[in-house]
Order: C-alpha cells, then sequence, then structure tokens
DNA sequence: TCTGGGGTCCTTCAACGT
DNA sequence: TCTGACGTTGAAGGACCC
C-alpha cells in the first residue's frame, strides 16, 4: 500500500481527494511520513523535513499520523492475506511477504496473476484502497516486483527473466544498500547490479565485509533464499522522543530519562516481555548519537529497575550543549510468566527500601517539549489542555462529524464530512467549545470511495521455491 | 533549512573464561 | 605460573528499512 497513510486520510476525507497530503510530524522538527502521489509532484517525499516540504507545497494538507485507523485498514488487508497462504509476514503495515506455493494456491504463472488480481480487487473492496502486487521466485524480487507495479498495478517477473533484468538497475535497487554503501561502491565504480555480479564476490567482500557483500553478490546474481517467515519474534522495544528545542538542564533532562523509562516498560509489559539489556540513547545538539547500554543479571520488566539503569547510563553522558532526543530501549527479551512477577516483587519486598525515592521525579515537564500532543494514541497521557490535532477526527453536536483542517489562537477549524459524503463545509470553533469532541475514525468502506488517486502497494508475494 | 520513531543486523573492540 | 589461541559476551556505533 505505497503512499498508505496520505491514501488513507484521502478515503477518509473526501475534500483531499486528488489534493496534495502530507503526513507526518508537524512539530518544528517533524519529517514526512507518507506524501501523497499529489504531493510528491512538487517533490515532497518520505523522511523528507516538515518544513522543506511546507516551502516546496505550501497548499498541501498536513495532517498528523492515526495509527489506529492505519492498524485496522492493515488488519483487513493481512486477513485477506492469510486467506492465501498460512506463510505471511508483515514487513510493516502496508507491506508483506506471502509464500503463494505454501498456501497452495498456485502454481504456475498464469494462477498466480490470477490469484494476485483477485487480492488486489478484494483489497478495494474490503479497504476501499488500491494495492499493487509484486510476483517472482524470491523475496528480493517480488519486492523489486512490487515497486514496478506501483501504482496499483500488478508486476511479475517471470523465472529466467531475473538477470537481464537487474543487470542496468542501479545498486540502489537491491535490499540493504541505501546512501552509505551505494556511495561506498560508486567509488569502487560499481553503480549498477550487472557490475556488482562482475566485480564477484571476493572484491564485494572487500569492499563491505564478509555478511554484507556475501549477501549482495547472491542478490546481484538474483539469488536469494530467504524463506517467508510467518511470526518474527520481536528483540528489542524501545520509545524515543525528539524535542522541539534542545534541553539543557540536567533535572529535566534526568526527569525525561524516567518518563521514557516507564513508557518503554509499559511496552514491554504489553508485548508480554521482560528484558535485560537497558539502553540509554542521547542525540546531542550537533545531532551526533550515542548510547549507553548495561546488562543486568536477569530479564526484567520492573519500570524501578529499568527507570535506575537507564539514569545510571545517563551518569556517564556529557549533554552540556544539549539534546536533542532521547530514548530508552530494552534488549535481551524473554517472556514473562506470572511467577517471574511475583518473583521479582518479592525479592523486591525483601530487598528492602531503596527504589521508593526516585518516584518522586518529573511531575513537570517544565520546558517546550511535548512533541505534538504525544499522539502515540497508546494510553490516555497525562490529561494536557485540549489540542486539536491536524486530521483528527471530531464530533460536533450540531453539524456532526469532521476532521480538524488546523488549529492556533484558541480557535478550532474543522471541516464536516465523512468517507461516503461529498467533500464538506468548514467551520471555525472556538478550541474549548463544548460541544466540540474528540471522535473515532469512521469506515473507510460503504463509502464507494470512486477514482481517487490512493496508493498503491508492497503486496509482495513471494513463491518460494 | 535541516534531519522522526521503531526496529533489525553487522562490525569492531575489549574483557573474560577455558 | 605464564602465555597464546579461541570462543563468547557485552558495549558502542553504523547502516538500513518502513
Amino acid at each position: 500500500m505505497d503512499a498508505f497513510y496520505a491514501s488513507a486520510e484521502q478515503a477518509a476525507k473526501p475534500s483531499l481527494r486528488g489534493k496534495a497530503v502530507v503526513v507526518g510530524g508537524l512539530g518544528p522538527r517533524g519529517v514526512v511520513a507518507t506524501a501523497s502521489y499529489e504531493a510528491r509532484r512538487f517533490g515532497v517525499h518520505s523522511a523528507m523535513p516538515m518544513g522543506q516540504a511546507r516551502r516546496l507545497a505550501p497548499n498541501a494538507a498536513y495532517l498528523v499520523p492515526r495509527f489506529g485507523l492505519y492498524r485496522v485498514i492493515s488488519e483487513q488487508v493481512m486477513g485477506l492475506l492469510r486467506e492465501l497462504s498460512p506463510l505471511v509476514e508483515p514487513l510493516s503495515l502496508d507491506e508483506a511477504f506471502v509464500d503463494l506455493e505454501a498456501g497452495g494456491v498456485a502454481d504456475d504463472e498464469a494462477s498466480a496473476r490470477a490469484v494476485g488480481e483477485r487480492l488486489r480487487s478484494d483489497i478495494r473492496a474490503v479497504t476501499g484502497l488500491t494495492g499493487s502486487v509484486g510476483l517472482a521466485a524470491s523475496k528480493m524480487l517480488a519486492k523489486i516486483a512490487s515497486e514496478e507495479a506501483k501504482p496499483d498495478g500488478l508486476r511479475l517477473i517471470a523465472p529466467g527473466t531475473e538477470r537481464a533484468l537487474l543487470g542496468p538497475m542501479s545498486v540502489r535497487t537491491l535490499p540493504g544498500v541505501g546512501p552509505a554503501t551505494g556511495d561506498h561502491l560508486r567509488r569502487a565504480g560499481i553503480t549498477t547490479v550487472e557490475e556488482i555480479a562482475e566485480a564477484g564476490e571476493d572484491e564485494l567482500v572487500r569492499l563491505l565485509g564478509k555478511a554484507h557483500g556475501g549477501s549482495l553478490y547472491a542478490m546481484a546474481l538474483a539469488l536469494d533464499e530467504r524463506p517467508v517467515v510467518a511470526e518474527r519474534e520481536s528483540k528489542s522495544v524501545s520509545v524515543e522522543d525528539t524535542y522541539d528545542v534542545d534541553i539543557h538542564d540536567r533535572v529535566r533532562i534526568r526527569g525525561e530519562v524516567a518518563r521514557l523509562a516507564d513508557r518503554c516498560v509499559q511496552r514491554l509489559r504489553a508485548a508480554g516481555h521482560s528484558g535485560r539489556t537497558i539502553v540509554l540513547k542521547v542525540r546531542r545538539f550537533d545531532f551526533s548519537t550515542l548510547t549507553r547500554s548495561e546488562t543486568l543479571r536477569g530479564p526484567t520488566d520492573d519500570p524501578g529497575v529499568v527507570r535506575e539503569a537507564a539514569a545510571r547510563l545517563l551518569e556517564s553522558v556529557d549533554t552540556t550543549g544539549g539534546v536533542r532526543l532521547l530514548g530508552v530501549g530494552v534488549s535481551g527479551l524473554a517472556d514473562y510468566t506470572q511467577e517471574d512477577l511475583f518473583a521479582q516483587a518479592q525479592a523486591e519486598a525483601e530487598a528492602v527500601e531503596p527504589v521508593g525515592e526516585a518516584d518522586e521525579g518529573a511531575p513537570g515537564q517544565a520546558g517546550a517539549g511535548e512533541p505534538e500532543g504525544g499522539s502515540r494514541a497508546e494510553e490516555p497521557a497525562v490529561p494536557v489542555e485540549r489540542r486539536w490535532a491536524a486530521g483528527h477526527d471530531v464530533r460536533h453536536a450540531e453539524y456532526g462529524h469532521g476532521w480538524v483542517q488546523g488549529s492556533g489562537l484558541g480557535r478550532v477549524t474543522v471541516r464536516f464530512e465523512t468517507p461516503g459524503s461529498a467533500p464538506g463545509r468548514v467551520r471555525t470553533f472556538r478550541t474549548d467549545d463544548p460541544e466540540l469532541t474528540p471522535a473515532e475514525p469512521l469506515p473507510l468502506v460503504g463509502a464507494g470511495s470512486c477514482g481517487e488517486e490512493v496508493g498503491a502497494a508492497g503486496v509482495v508475494t513471494g513463491a518460494g521455491g
């Protein structure tokens, strides 16, 4: 589902169909998560700083992501994929590999095509969005095929044609070749996939190391034996915040680290895990990033323990000059069980007092930080003053369902429309208008979304080999 | 003018045990 | 007791992906 977030927003908001839509962080340090195709025409693309996007496309609609909505759509699509095969490997909310052979639904070119086309129409019917399908004999090739299929298409790479297809492509086409590796290869005179194959494995390993060089060489020969793996175990859990303004105050930094540690533990517990290694991440004013980690005797999911470890790690970091980002993570994950929890609680109770004191910390977030309404939607965070995030759904007692077009200076502008309605009218209210309340997103379908340019896809299907 | 958040994997180096 | 070889683990950083 390419341009997934933007497409979902266009489907939800009739007035945005056919218009440039940019979804991402709206704070001063936000970046673009997804740009609609209309916005891409202005040169806006993902990972671009929001300020730059606004200069390129000043009239685009700028919206904050709504992961809750995207998750619902994603689940619908993944459900369709699981009807095809038990082997479905989600890569993200909007992309997955499917092993069609394991599902027994396709065994040759014609049947694979038929399955792909039916899938695309099912996605359209169920979600109202379009998806693209790439069909090939390996994950790498299926992914490349799906990129070529976008938007709203299907592409099959026939067995035997792979090398000829890949040869002239840029090395950047291959998975694992980003800006750094691309540069590295270019300096060695290698810019196409064919040139990787010609250089030979030894040369690649010399340039990039054993693992990277070896796998890249294989990919250049169109060899990719990686299986489609359903159910990947996660290996770490982390949270991080970038602050609108660098933080200098050491006390505030300690408070933020404690808060992040608590949030991280909440996630850890929600995932049913505990972990052994605590990692502190600090990005300084000059964008240099450093990490400090500490491995405990055994796994924990105790907020006090994680908070204290993170605080210890912070003591070894010089933050004069200011920090722009702080993060806390836990790796070395283990499943926790009820017994572990009890054992831990008991051990603590016996282990005397010391934990308590730190608890006082950080009720105040004294400064400028607090990016964009803590949007992450997990727990209803601390009750902040009423904030109307751009793009979020609202309900007005008199005018019904709508979404926030913008807010500021005590006013909030709302457009009243629903996925199935015609483009709606705009009205402005005071931000504390009691008639106005936040609302849940409405389902997109039932909304006969006709030819809007929605995102396409990356439903990538590998027919394992 | 800048550069998010949540992950994964790899490399290098140091410490430690056998 | 000292030394070297080797494997494992931990710490830190970098690249990459969506």
